[in-house]
DNA sequence: CTCATTGCAAACGATTTGCATTCGC
DNA sequence: GCGAATGCAAATCGTTTGCAATGAG
């Protein structure tokens, strides 16, 4: 049945995926995490994945990060607001800090403004130097 | 059976979608595309209002806007540099002008920025006076 | 007439949901 | 034991593809 409480449980699994998402040390998608918990638990399902990927997301312990024309990452929060580098070349994302802010200037009059994305593209160092 | 030689067609259900992105104003899903076009001509179907976006994209007619969490968006290029305002309660899509700009102090030492992608995220001047 | 294009349905990959079973508290 | 959480399968969503029928040139 679907929880109608409000209480939560702790669970291996969810304590698995939260382990998961602290290890990575970079963003991963609902896939890879239900690949690396197979390892320490075959039967899991990616279902039970999905849901805890959604309650961590709920409870701002992940955050999700969207690539243009790539799955869907998600990746721990706590880093502070935050943006990111795409490089078109390796493909690998990089976070970067700071935020040219100031958003509220853009937004059009009667608008509600709550939060932005922002993504760099181009080229990293490593791509760049290697031309 | 698909295309073999290069040769494209004229059709009207190719001249229905180009016309429907000419009038829109706003970047549309393929399901907006697909509904506007049904009322012109009921049987057309959404696969080919897909075949039709993915030629007018690489002929760079139209450009993917992608809005992170939700379908693809598609808008006519050549409008110049803008960003969006995604509306979190009906979805729509609405182009803003202005860019706060400055990218470059962002960009780590090394990296070669090509362009970058900016997302507001709220609720729109309607769904905010509707509460 | 040829063959690009269409409409429709089936196939897809990613994500969600229904439900009986399991297991934390 | 109650009911939150799981595992699994079926359902959904956005998008693509196979194929026979259609229609542009």
């Amino acid at each position: 049945m679907v929880n109608t409480t409000g209480v939560t449980r702790k669970t291996v699994q969810k304590q698995l995926v939260n382990d998961i998402f602290l290890r990575a040390g970079r963003p991963l998608t609902a896939r890879e995490a239900h690949d690396l918990a197979r390892v320490a638990r075959p039967r899991i399902g990616i279902a039970t994945v999905y849901r805890a990927i959604r309650r961590m997301v709920e409870a701002k312990e992940l955050r999700l990060v969207v690539i243009p024309g790539e799955a869907a990452y998600y990746e721990r929060s706590g880093n502070g607001h935050h943006h990111y580098f795409h490089c078109c070349a390796c493909q690998k994302v990089y976070v970067v800090q700071g935020c040219p802010g100031s958003m509220k200037a853009l937004t059009p009059a009667g608008f509600v403004l709550e939060r932005h994305d922002l993504v760099l593209h181009g080229k990293c160092k490593t791509c760049a130097a290697r031309r």
